[in-house]
DNA sequence: AAGTGGACCTGCTAGC
DNA sequence: TGCTAGCAGGTCCACT
C-alpha cells in the first residue's frame, strides 16, 4: 500500500506518540532489504526526536543519529505498547519506554538504515537524487517540465522514477494521468507546458485526496481484502481494465510499461 | 546522461 | 482439492 500518502498517514500515526521516548531494545527478524548498518545495541538508550517524511522514506531521528525507514510494497510500521510476540513478517522492532515500533513487511522489499544524519551516509545516498515533494511550492508545471525536457521515457515512467517529483507509487500516477486527460504512454518530452500545470495540479491532487482518505485504505491494512476494497472505489482506471471509463463510458485498457502495468482510458486520455 | 532490464521476496488468485 | 503460472502498492543497480 504504501505511496505517499499511507507513508504520510503512517507517519502521522505514531510520530507524536513515539517522540521523546528512550529505546530500550532493538529487535532483528530476517533481513530486509539492506543491513541495519550499526549494531542494534548503538541504539538503546538513544531518545527518539521527530519523525518525518521524504519521498516514501520515513525519517526516524534519535540522538546520535537515526533510522531511514521505507515500507517497500508490501511494509506496514505499526506502534503499540502491547504488539505481542512477532510474527514470521514482523522483521524489526523499535521498543521504547512507551511502546514497540513494528516492521511487518512479508516481500521483505523494506528497509531500516542507520546513518549519522539525514544528509550523510546511508541516508543521503538514499535521498540524495530525490525529486521535489508533491506538495512543496517547487512542485509546479513549470518545474515539471523543464525537468522533461528532452526526455524520452513516457511521462508515467518519468512520474515513478522520482527524480522529478516524489510520492507518486503505481495507482496514483495512473489516476492522476487520467486526472490530467493525458496518454501515459506519450513521451516525457512530448508534454506540454499547458498540460504539464495540468499534471502537477492532477497529481497534488490525487495524493491529498488520497490523505484525506488514506485513513481507510490503512486501517484494513493488514486485511489484503479490506484494502483492495477501498482502492477499488477511489481508483478510476486502476485495476480496473475491460471495465467501462466513469468518464466516457470506453473501456479501460492495461498496459506494461517498464514492467509495469499501466491502466488509462483510452477514451479520455491523449498524446 | 539517459534508457533498459534484472534483481530482491513472499503471498494471493485465476486457471487448469 | 491441488498444483502452477502470473501478478502485486518500490526502487536500486549494472549494463549499454
Amino acid at each position: 500500500m504504501p505511496e505517499l500518502p499511507e507513508v504520510e498517514v503512517t507517519r502521522r500515526s505514531f510520530a507524536e506518540r513515539i517522540a521523546g521516548a528512550r529505546v530500550t531494545a532493538v529487535r532483528l527478524g530476517k533481513p530486509l532489504r539492506w543491513p541495519l548498518g550499526v549494531d542494534p545495541q548503538e541504539l538503546v538508550a538513544q531518545r527518539v526526536g521527530p519523525v518525518t517524511r521524504r519521498g516514501k522514506y520515513l525519517w526516524l531521528a534519535l540522538e546520535r543519529g537515526g533510522l531511514l525507514l521505507h515500507l517497500g510494497m508490501s511494509g506496514s510500521l505499526a506502534f503499540g505498547a502491547r504488539l505481542g510476540t512477532p510474527g514470521p513478517h514482523d522483521h524489526f522492532d523499535l521498543v521504547t519506554q512507551r511502546g514497540t515500533l513494528r516492521l511487518t513487511d512479508p516481500r521483505r522489499f523494506g528497509a531500516v538504515v542507520w546513518s549519522p544524519a539525514p544528509h550523510e551516509g546511508a541516508a543521503s545516498k538514499l535521498l540524495g537524487g530525490l525529486g521535489v515533494e508533491p506538495f512543496d511550492d517547487a512542485f509546479t508545471g513549470a518545474h515539471l517540465h523543464a525537468a522533461l525536457r528532452g526526455r524520452r521515457v513516457s511521462i508515467k515512467e518519468a512520474l515513478l522514477g522520482g527524480r522529478i517529483v516524489v510520492g507518486a507509487g503505481n495507482i496514483y500516477a495512473c489516476e492522476a494521468l487520467f486526472e490530467a486527460g493525458i496518454d501515459p504512454r506519450t513521451p516525457g518530452g512530448r508534454v506540454s507546458r499547458a498540460r504539464c500545470d495540468l499534471l502537477a495540479a492532477a497529481l497534488r491532487r490525487t495524493l491529498l485526496r488520497a490523505l484525506q482518505t488514506g485513513g481507510s485504505t490503512l486501517r484494513d491494512f493488514r486485511d489484503t481484502h479490506g484494502a483492495a476494497g477501498e482502492f477499488q472505489r477511489e481508483a478510476r482506471v486502476y485495476g480496473r481494465a475491460g471495465q467501462p471509463c466513469v468518464r466516457c463510458g470506453a473501456t479501460i485498457r492495461r498496459v506494461v510499461q517498464g514492467q509495469r502495468a499501466t491502466f488509462y482510458c483510452p477514451g479520455c486520455q491523449k498524446r
